[in-house]
DNA sequence: CGAAAAACCTGGCAGC
DNA sequence: TGCTGCCAGGTTTTTC
């Protein structure tokens, strides 16, 4: 489900309601997650007040005072943070885990058991985390970044910038908008891609993702926030599921597979 | 080795 | 009303 506007959109909430705030108690109702939840360690974070609220990638990262403990969470597909008053809770199918706080508590729900929760003591050496490349708004994800890594890399834009080990946050929404935006065929080989491309490129994918984030994110079937909003930015797609170009009015956008994900393009305005 | 396909899950919807 | 197949904001694991 979320990319990273969405993750941020989540990880902004959750900091309003949670930052400063003790954990009463915990309870997992289902550890069957990507990977199993570790109940015992989760158990160790009762009494601990949250420190910092933060987001790596399409992580939120939850520390606590004991500065060594985070929780480490990925929404996976279909992953939904929720707040209730406590006493006003019942359960529902497919909650994994409850934190409890003074007067609410924190409910993380998912259907399709795609997403993660770990509580590690080592954040620099958390396996999800450590590999990850960098944030598509920093520094670090610049020109001669881009087409230095894409050089060694025969594998299509589309999966080069949606892998999380070259650049953070972008799924499958956000790179279909930015290849289209940057009018570059999302099959082009990664190492194809123009120099004067690929700026255009990373100005769009910021472009893309910070309003994106201004509007809540985007909700096509499933996104709620931990409010229990929906986001936005579905209205302001471009190509993602759309009929027509918005630029070439009657020509059909096409839709190819690549690497199993549905590829959104218009054939006029994005040439191989 | 790298690339492609399968795997992990559930639910909704189209078509027969 | 079923039943079948396909689809979904992700990522790891297995296979070729």
């Amino acid at each position: 489900m979320p990319e990273l506007p969405e993750v941020e959109t989540v990880k902004n909430y959750l900091s309003e309601k949670i930052l400063n705030k003790k954990v009463i108690n915990t309870k997992v109702l289902n550890a069957k997650l990507r990977w199993p939840i570790n109940s015992k360690g989760i158990r160790g974070i009762k009494g601990q007040t949250i420190q910092k609220v933060t987001r790596r990638g399409k992580y939120i990262l939850l520390q606590f005072n004991d500065s060594i403990l985070t929780i480490v969470i990925h929404l996976g597909m279909t992953g939904i943070v929720s707040f209730k008053e406590v006493g006003k809770y019942k359960k529902q199918k497919h909650d994994h885990l409850l934190l409890y706080f003074d007067k609410f508590l924190l409910i993380y729900n998912d259907v399709r058991k795609f997403g993660s929760i770990h509580i590690t003591k080592k954040l620099s050496n958390m396996f999800l985390l450590k590999n990850l490349g960098p944030e598509p708004t920093s520094a670090s994800f610049n020109i001669e970044y881009l087409i230095n890594i894409s050089s060694k890399r025969k594998c299509s834009v589309k999966e080069l910038i949606m892998n999380q080990k070259i650049v953070v946050g972008i799924g499958n929404i956000y790179a279909t908008e930015a290849l289209f935006l940057s009018k570059i065929h999302p099959g082009t080989f990664a190492n194809e891609v123009t120099k004067s491309q690929y700026k255009k490129l990373i100005k769009n994918i910021q472009l893309v993702l910070s309003r994106a984030i201004s509007m809540g994110g985007s909700t096509i079937k499933d996104f709620v926030n931990a409010e229990g909003k929906p986001g936005y930015f579905s209205q302001e797609l471009l190509v993602y599921q759309k009929k027509y170009c918005p630029i070439h009015k009657k020509n059909l956008i096409s839709n190819i597979k690549i690497s199993g994900r549905s590829s959104f393009f218009c054939n006029k305005c994005q040439t191989l």
